[in-house]
DNA sequence: TTTCAATGGTTACAAATGAAACCAGTTTGG
DNA sequence: CCAAACTGGTTTCATTTGTAACCATTGAAA
């Protein structure tokens, strides 16, 4: 009879060694900030790219827009950031980080970085190619098709 | 001011690229099959080894017990698999599909290697050595520390 | 204009999840 | 023996999630 090895198969490999990475990296800002990963990812986006709105917010970031929608809701209650309405369409707010909310994603982005870069470490130069270049490559092959 | 690149960083990006390869794929358990994550792989380890306990179904798939514990109450509802309970220790049940439960796997199994194939298959030679051992050694990595 | 489809964003509801408490049963150390 | 401490597995409860319905606003078409 056909068999499948779950040990070997990409999609559960991929989903296993991501939730893995994930949750360790989460402590992080989970322990530290009390954060969800939408939280992380707004605070993160709205960081990097100074204002956005929540609809380019979920398309940086991967999120669902009630994802979005909460995780923005959350960092205002904690006044990390404001929203403002846009002049000429009434349906879109600019989102952006306040002095307190920069403040926590100015603490993150060391911590991020040296996860980023000791989860690496661990890895030798030709491992470490190999991982980036696989990732890149599939991220290719999947543009359009899926999501 | 040091900001964090989220598109480039490896936690997000894999965590991303997981998340879609499983979404995808899940279409064809979940659509076919009625079934959920869990589901999918308790029936997948079953087929695989053919009897096992909650325990060792855990392990082998990386799933939290309580998640096993729901997962096999449905297949067993369905009348996809059985519990025997052991002779010896009678706190474990030994785990084993039933006929219909092997069909349903005999079903995937293919679909499955279907599925990673054509994912594969629109890498190149190169891209596709690198995710696989890019991935593997992500794995090595991990051994221990987390989880 | 008025209507109708589309869009940005929120909310309601049901299902999936994780943590912790729990219930056997088992082992270990006095 | 007997009382912890432990283990396999289930259940409870609070939180997170996704889907779909929704509200308000806008743009396009008639």
């Amino acid at each position: 009879m056909e068999i499948l090895e779950l040990e070997s198969f990409l999609p559960y490999r991929l989903y296993r060694l991501a939730d893995s990475v994930s949750r360790e990296f989460s402590k992080i800002y989970s322990d530290r900030l009390g954060l969800t990963r939408p939280e992380w990812r707004t605070l993160s986006g709205l960081g990097q790219r100074g204002t956005m709105t929540a609809t380019a917010l979920g398309e940086q970031s991967a999120m669902h827009k009630t994802k979005v929608s909460r995780a923005v809701a959350e960092l205002e209650r904690r006044r990390w950031l404001t929203r403002t309405p846009n002049e000429n369409d009434r349906r879109v707010e600019h989102l952006a980080l306040t002095k307190a909310g920069l403040a926590a994603y100015r603490e993150m982005v060391p911590l991020a970085k040296a996860f980023e870069r000791e989860l690496l470490a661990r890895l030798s130069v030709e491992e470490r190619a190999a991982i980036v270049s696989g990732v890149a490559a599939l991220e290719r092959a999947l543009e359009g098709k899926s999501r």
